[in-house]
DNA sequence: AAATCCAACTGATGTAAATCAACTCAAGGT
DNA sequence: ACCTTGAGTTGATTTACATCAGTTGGATTT
């Protein structure tokens, strides 16, 4: 109990007991300017004069603890976020009372436009992990929009972002085997921590089997037979939720292909 | 060869030969004021000045023959498009090369967002049949906005649109099985439909078996089974791409829950 | 340290849909 | 009137993945 200190992780302020630990803020004031994720966050492409009037209407939250929710299917639209750390699971429900997953949000993406159409979040978004995430509201941003035509753009932009995004799923999950899915989930993956100046080959996952599957059309065991698999032919070295990609072009040949013989 | 006569079929304006029809132009001046579709396409909720100015802008195309495009994947993006008559299939080419549908579009719904984030199209889209569309050039459409909140307003919520569309199909192609998929996308063209204030049980599918299975999925030989199947169960009267409605509550049903006995 | 819990993995079996292979039929061309 | 072509359907067979049924191992509780 004596041992109680204050210690700082990342971006975050955190009390370490004997047994755990508990963030409770930021460790420093936050900007864009000084994000790890500003060259391709929301600031993309913006000027330093525009990036400090959207600076002013971000609200940078409290982290999140695992599972928690950022905002709920049904929800009045108020705002799209950013992830700044950690990461975000998308999901909705089925009109039979499935859940749908519809993306997972790593540090620099957008979420939340789904809500635009009806001013009611389609999705149910939540943390997978310890996460913080920028809050912009959308008003003030709309506001700002329309007084400055290039953040205007940029906004526009971000969205057709998230229809690009969806669509190359929709591709995923029409038309190509377990294998190919979950190979292509990994890449891409892979590809979104280089942007976070991680390794490209060692990645943690963040989300359960479970919610891969979903995602992905598939059941939890064939997922954990896939990656067996893929650790069995040296492709991957795979430790619960920590994978190691060993073979990076064996992967996208089998996007590219039917699967060569065993 | 002297029966060749004009006629007018829907707002086409027709030289009809012996042999066949040849559409040639359009009937009489066409506007968004006049346009059958003003209720739910661009125009929606907008007031009269600013359609006015909408108006402007809009370019109608010469109706496009069938399998004609309107942009290729690639393409610099220039315009979005709205479906005034007819219907228009969008695809995007695998990197394996295999094409996967990723949209089909009725009149009043509007295409082309893909293409914004990176300023070219994502897709290729061509037309099903004889179909006429509306051309708004984004350039010109985001000054307007710029001038005219509402306008900006307007369009966040039709790319929003695009947006729900594809995670409904996201969560469509994850979570369901054939028979769940085919009478998913009936019942939607149904619904779609009746905006054009069209039967809702008598439908008739401007694309191909092979475009359907693509679309959902699935094969060729599936959707035909599929579709025999739900005629032998009197959901459906099926005549080629002649589709009537026959127990759209048992098409329903489907979606809820797994099917019951045979 | 034993008991509980749950995510992940593995094996045996079942099945929905893919694949392979005809066959039908309407449309167009010669 | 005959031949070709391609979309659609139907049947037989195969297969990839789901389902069902344990087992394992790490974390949490008692």
């Amino acid at each position: 109990m004596a041992a109680d200190r204050f210690i700082i992780e990342r971006d975050f302020l955190i009390i370490e007991t004997t047994v755990k630990k508990i963030i409770v803020g930021f460790a420093k004031p936050l900007s864009c300017h000084n994000c790890r994720m500003n060259n391709f966050c929301l600031p993309l492409g913006l000027d330093a004069d525009d990036l400090d009037k959207l600076e002013e209407l971000i609200e940078r939250k409290k982290p999140l603890q695992p599972r928690e929710g950022v905002f709920f299917s049904g929800d009045p639209f108020t705002s799209i976020y950013a992830v700044r750390s950690g990461s975000i699971k998308s999901f909705c429900i089925d009109p039979d009372g499935r859940e749908q997953v519809t993306g997972f949000y790593f540090p620099g993406e957008i979420f939340g436009w789904d809500g635009l159409a009806d001013e009611h979040y389609q999705n149910t978004a939540i943390a997978l992990e310890t996460t913080s995430v920028c809050e912009i509201p959308y008003e003030q941003l709309d506001d700002l929009g329309n007084s400055i035509p290039s953040i205007q753009k940029h906004m526009m932009r971000l969205i057709s972002r998230e229809i690009n995004a969806d669509q190359r799923l929709i591709a995923l999950l029409a038309g190509n085997s377990a294998q190919q899915k979950i190979a292509s989930l990994l890449l891409s993956i892979s590809d979104r921590l280089v942007k976070q100046k991680l390794s490209s080959t060692r990645l943690w996952l963040p989300m359960s089997r479970g919610e891969i599957s979903n995602y992905l059309g598939l059941t939890v065991e064939t997922v954990s037979r896939v990656l067996g698999h893929f650790q069995r032919k040296k492709y991957l070295a795979v430790n619960k939720k920590e994978i190691e990609i060993l073979d990076k072009q064996a992967l996208r040949d089998l996007m590219l292909s039917a699967e060569e013989v065993e």
